[in-house]
DNA sequence: TGATTGACAGCGT
DNA sequence: CACGCTGCCAATC
C-alpha cells in the first residue's frame, strides 16, 4: 500500500468514477500522476483483478470511443453497461461534452 | 538490466 | 471525416 505502483493509483481513481459519467485514459493517467501515462492505464486495466472494484468499462478514449474491454462480448458489453448507468451515447461512441466526469 | 508490449493521445495527410 | 504515424509511460518478459 505505501509503495502504490501506478497501477495501484488508477485502480483506485477509476473506482471512484460515478454511475453514468466515464473518464478518458488519458484524464485517468493525470490523476494518477503520470499525465501522458493513457497507455500504461490501460495495460493495467486488462490486467485489472476484479470488474467489481475496478469498474474498467467506465474508461473510454478520448475521443469517447469505446475500446478493449476484458469482459462479456468485449466492447459490446462495456456498450451496454455504460448505456444500463445512464451513460450519454453518440452511436458507438460516448458523448464526453455530458458524460464526461472530472475529481471534484 | 534491457527490450518488448499495450484497452492511448495528438497531429498530419 | 477517416486513416496513418509518432511519441509517452509503466508493467512485464
Amino acid at each position: 500500500m505505501l509503495q502504490q505502483t501506478f497501477t495501484e493509483k488508477v485502480y483506485r481513481i477509476v473506482a471512484r468514477i460515478p454511475e453514468g459519467k466515464v473518464m478518458t485514459y488519458g484524464q485517468v493517467a493525470v490523476l494518477a500522476g503520470s499525465a501522458g501515462a493513457a497507455r500504461a492505464v490501460g495495460m493495467c486495466m486488462k490486467n485489472n483483478p476484479d470488474t467489481t472494484i475496478v469498474p474498467c468499462h467506465r474508461v473510454v478514449a478520448s475521443n469517447g470511443d469505446l475500446t478493449g474491454y476484458s469482459g462479456g462480448q468485449g466492447v459490446k458489453t462495456k456498450k451496454e453497461k455504460l448505456l444500463s448507468e445512464g451513460v450519454i451515447f453518440d452511436g458507438e461512441r460516448v458523448d464526453l461534452d455530458e458524460s464526461q466526469w472530472t475529481i471534484e
